[in-house]
DNA sequence: CTGAAAGCGCTAACAT
DNA sequence: ATGTTAGCGCTTTCAG
């Protein structure tokens, strides 16, 4: 009816205007405060009419809350850790919570960049998904605000941690090819920087020792997590012409290049080799022959982690339940034919 | 050396406290503003001594920016999207600015929710990667803000639209392989109410026509862009025993699900079928038979999209270079023997 | 139940 | 060059 539409967006004094009330009562009406029911009804019809919409950057400086929680992760675009973001997502979708999320690429420069800003943004809460941040930072951002540690083992802090078990699901990976008759077996593992990497390593190793097998040196294969460093370790170790059987690698995107590495010099899977991976990537049942493989719950472990953040910022204690790391069997491995 | 360690975070009038003078002083020395040189390096000292960081809310306040770019997405966690996320996360770093990242599944109604929230945050751009926005709602919103499209074509915005020809490439991966010799092809397509799915049947279509061949409707297999849809499509189409000698997929995780569901059936690609994808992955070269693909480089399109925004921002004229869609000759297809 | 006014932390006139 | 002050848009006392 008034035609004072401007580019400047409206205010809350816009609607008052309009609405021949204060701007307090406007405020009372949006907060679902006592007001008296007809002059409610009036401003929620200037509401709608001008289609307001409260300054989410106004209603942080006066309330000291954000609604949003900084998510902190290696790579937003790699493939495992997208699955937990998507975890991380849903529920906080539905917490009316909303993720900021933020790439170290596995520098702790970035990390403690990435944290000042979520500090300086003054989010509700903070999600840390590994890296290596140091246990005293950890602690003195939780004594700050509500944070959740996911895959960081070996703390001592009190503070929700999801941690996965890597050490027994390299375990149960390397037994179950050692169950299938296989004695030499190959590990390709991830940098060892990385705490999973490591635990990986060493559930291997110690599976090999319980049953009373030797690991070669040349059986360890040094991988960053990615295709092509599996494909080219692969693809050198079997020039060295050492007999080996199967390879168990630290997670499926390594296990896709030794996949191919393999192909490549006329091995079979899991004729000739049996593979194992880590993660059960969507993917990994998809590819020829489809993977056999550690279940981690990436996208589970997303939603507890958020759910675990929304408890903090409730004042609810939060659960941090076990997950289990099972193997998928698939088809690429197979009894070892003697 | 004053004990006053409250838990509240610090204010600038803290620091001005600590360092005798006002607070305009402090915002001077925070913004690089004239001010005496032995001031400055005292305040300086302050700021680093009590370690403080203004509070980006109160800035956004003031200065009416934000620093923060909202991104509109189907899908953060889909493999495609994440390599164009990469794209915008590595150039939005560089301009200092937090990119804001919103899944909205397919769905209309997010969209709509995702970019009330952007507008409420009062972020200073808007990236929106494909989606059903109407193109009004679109004008209207960069009229408010800088916006930059991402992947929709016929629309007339005076706006940076970055697309990429779906059209074209799907008609090179057909033609691809009528010139190896097939002629019966088969496509798998994705949801024919994405713009990306239709362009490229039509793609698909046209080659076909042009090389004077007739599609049967048999040919056409509706799939969802998921590995899952085109593994059973796949599945169901070789059990019709029609004769078919090639496969182009509308994406490279069909693609991989076709690969599946063939070599259950004993068909060895390429020997027995020629398979396309589409997308480029990082993963398809990965695959066994490493994939023939269409390579679109989402990364790049994130990182022009990105500069576009931040050209936007900044008053410049952003570039919309032409994508160049090419063919990636893997092993997946072969000449048809005869 | 409602309006006036204070104030969240900061920046930008405005005085000095 | 520096300090004082007025807001940015909103919520929340505090009076009435």
């Amino acid at each position: 009816m008034t035609g004072d539409d401007l580019g400047r967006p409206l205010t809350i004094r816009d609607v008052a205007r309009h609405a021949g009330v204060s701007i307090s009562t406007v405020s009372r009406v949006m907060n679902g405060k006592n007001v008296r029911p007809e002059l409610k009804v009036a401003v929620q019809q200037v509401l709608s009419e001008l289609d307001f919409r409260p300054s989410a950057v106004a209603r942080s400086m006066v309330r000291g809350t954000t609604q949003t929680v900084g998510v902190l992760i290696e790579d937003i675009s790699s493939a495992y850790y997208a699955e937990l973001i998507k975890g991380i997502e849903s529920v906080l979708e539905r917490t009316g919570h909303h993720p900021l999320f933020k790439s170290s690429h596995w520098s702790a420069l970035r990390e403690d960049e990435a944290l000042k800003v979520f500090l300086d943004h003054n989010v509700d809460a903070i999600i840390v998904v590994g890296g290596f941040i140091a246990e005293d930072r950890l602690r003195e951002l939780s004594q700050r605000l509500p944070l959740v540690v996911v895959g960081r083992s070996g703390l001592s802090l009190e503070v929700p941690t999801l941690t996965l078990d890597q050490h027994g699901g390299a375990y149960r990976a390397t037994r179950h090819l050692i169950e299938l008759g296989h004695r030499e077996i190959v590990h390709i593992c991830g940098r060892m920087t990385q705490e999973d990497a490591v635990g990986r390593l060493q559930g291997y190793y110690d599976a090999m020792r319980d049953a009373g097998l030797d690991v070669r040196p040349e059986w360890v294969l040094q991988g960053d997590f990615l295709e092509t460093s599996a494909y080219r370790a692969m693809l050198g170790f079997v020039e060295l012409n050492l007999p080996f059987t199967a390879v168990f690698a630290a997670n499926d995107q390594m296990a896709f290049g030794a996949n191919l590495a393999l192909h490549r010099k006329g091995l079979r899977v899991p004729d000739d080799v049996s593979l194992v991976g880590y993660d059960d990537l969507p993917m990994s049942a998809y590819i020829v022959p489809p993977l056999t493989t550690i279940r981690q719950p990436a996208q589970q472990v997303g939603e507890i982690a958020a759910r675990a953040a929304h408890d903090l910022m409730t004042g609810k204690t939060p659960q941090t339940p076990n997950f289990e790391l099972r193997l998928v069997l698939r088809e690429s491995t197979r009894p070892l034919r003697r």
